[in-house]
DNA sequence: AGATTTTCTTGATCCAGATCAAAACTTTGC
DNA sequence: GCAAAGTTTTGATCTGGATCAAGAAAATCT
């Protein structure tokens, strides 16, 4: 189930000069020892994944699709904390306790789910599972520093901003037009619970984006960044995220512009 | 989903009585296998730790006192992400790239420092140092995706208290006078940083806390939570932190009024 | 000790973004 | 196809915290 033909529509015209330089999609690799001991799930929009299989801790490995992270404090409004694609990584023990947190899908995506003694006993016997789970974390971790200073130090534009580059970069493919087309699985409540901020604020800056060029709509649940370097210009944490998703399917193409 | 025990007013509103239940503290264990490889560092305050150490990942774990990791995105203010004390474990892969990361020590503490084929060395050896590697490193991120929706939801006063509950069960003892003690090796704008809030704000809301009796200051660098329940009334987080510092130095005494 | 610098507090003002409210779309159900 | 129930947009208003500015306290220096 190693999701290489994840991306069917791999149409790489980008003739925006900066982003035209589109190569085959090289995902990061799950290594396939990984997998004969998972079950594979496939969710559908909103499916929330039950966290805590009894008999110990539960490891979910996403190979396609987007999942969410997302926690409710008590007497508090949800946070999602974090989305993760393809190959992302994710132990039941990464959700805080009494905390409500939920890992919900945004889409349908495929998800390989094991037992974390399982999953130990293929790294123990292969040195590239071991490899390949540090650097899941590494990475994960990096991008919640980043998530951290967005919710800390940015301003309402260069978070939205922020948003589309993250999910240009992890899910993203440049389009005919020369912009990058990518699904958008949520709403404005869900994007604005992962910004910090109230949907009314997001909706009138998103118009923002709409009446500069940066972004437009083709269906419901599909953006386009119509101009990369204008986007990724508007958001500090630019490079930053281009660079952690190195590797990922969008990288090559996008990069350049960031 | 996870929390089935969700209760929340299971707080038995205890007066700080209930918080006297000091016991000597028992760290998390850094199984003692670590360490042969390890030089150790002795940290004084403001001291930045280099991150790159030539010739592969550099892994730090503390042992004693607190450091923050702290990332400057280009044309954004700093943010603290995190704060890490006693047990913690940080890789040199986990700071973002192009983010200026720096591992800074708030005041004195050992850190042990070793390269990363060592500690692997050492893991593959001894699945009791997996095992504390993987706690470590869920502990991380739960913490952060608390520290996400601190940012992302609560509000200034909300944040606040939630600062101070996190450093109490991390590096508080239960005083005589009923309370929790720790240093507090932080000015006003890391404080601030740390929170996403702007110093004179926080100054008015710990002006605040200290006329309502919740805090004190002992001496500059030192802190003395009056009222841990009361405080803790104050952030949605506060049962979340105290579960996950199970283990930690304060919990037992603490857990009990949080 | 006194002088200088830095950090912290506190009051006065301002504004980015939240909140409220109502209209314009979308989706779903029958 | 129409009705009912979401979503999203957009305008009008309000407010929590940011910003500015001036003192007060600590820390550091000589």
């Amino acid at each position: 189930m190693t999701s290489s033909a994840k991306t069917t529509s791999e149409a790489r015209l980008g003739t925006s000069a900066l982003c035209s330089a589109a190569k085959a999609p090289a995902l990061v690799q799950v290594p396939a020892a990984i997998g004969s001991q998972a079950t594979v799930l496939r969710t559908r929009r909103g499916q929330a994944l039950s966290l805590s299989l009894e008999g110990g801790e539960t490891i979910f490995i996403v190979r396609s699709g987007l999942l969410t992270l997302q926690i409710t404090l008590p007497g508090s409004a949800r946070q999602i904390v974090a989305m993760l694609s393809s190959g992302d990584v994710f132990r039941s023990s990464f959700a805080p306790p009494h905390a409500e947190a939920a890992l919900v899908a945004a889409g349908a995506g495929e998800i390989s789910r094991m037992r974390l003694a399982a999953l130990e006993t293929a790294a123990s016997a292969d040195p590239a599972v071991r490899h390949y789970l540090d650097q899941a974390s590494a990475s994960r971790l990096a991008r919640q520093a980043i998530h951290a200073a967005t919710l800390g130090q940015f301003d309402c534009e260069q978070r939205v901003a922020t948003f589309f580059i993250e999910l240009a970069l992890r899910t993203g493919v440049s389009a005919a037009s020369g912009g990058v087309v990518f699904e958008l699985p949520f709403n404005r409540k869900d994007i604005a619970d992962y910004l910090g901020l109230n949907p009314d604020t997001l909706s009138r800056i998103m118009s923002r984006f709409k009446a500069a060029g940066l972004i437009a709509h083709s269906d419901r649940n599909r953006a386009v960044v119509r101009d990369v370097a204008a986007l990724a210009a508007r958001t500090p944490a630019a490079r930053a995220l281009a660079a952690i998703s190195a590797g990922k399917p969008a990288e090559a193409s996008l990069h350049a512009c960031v």
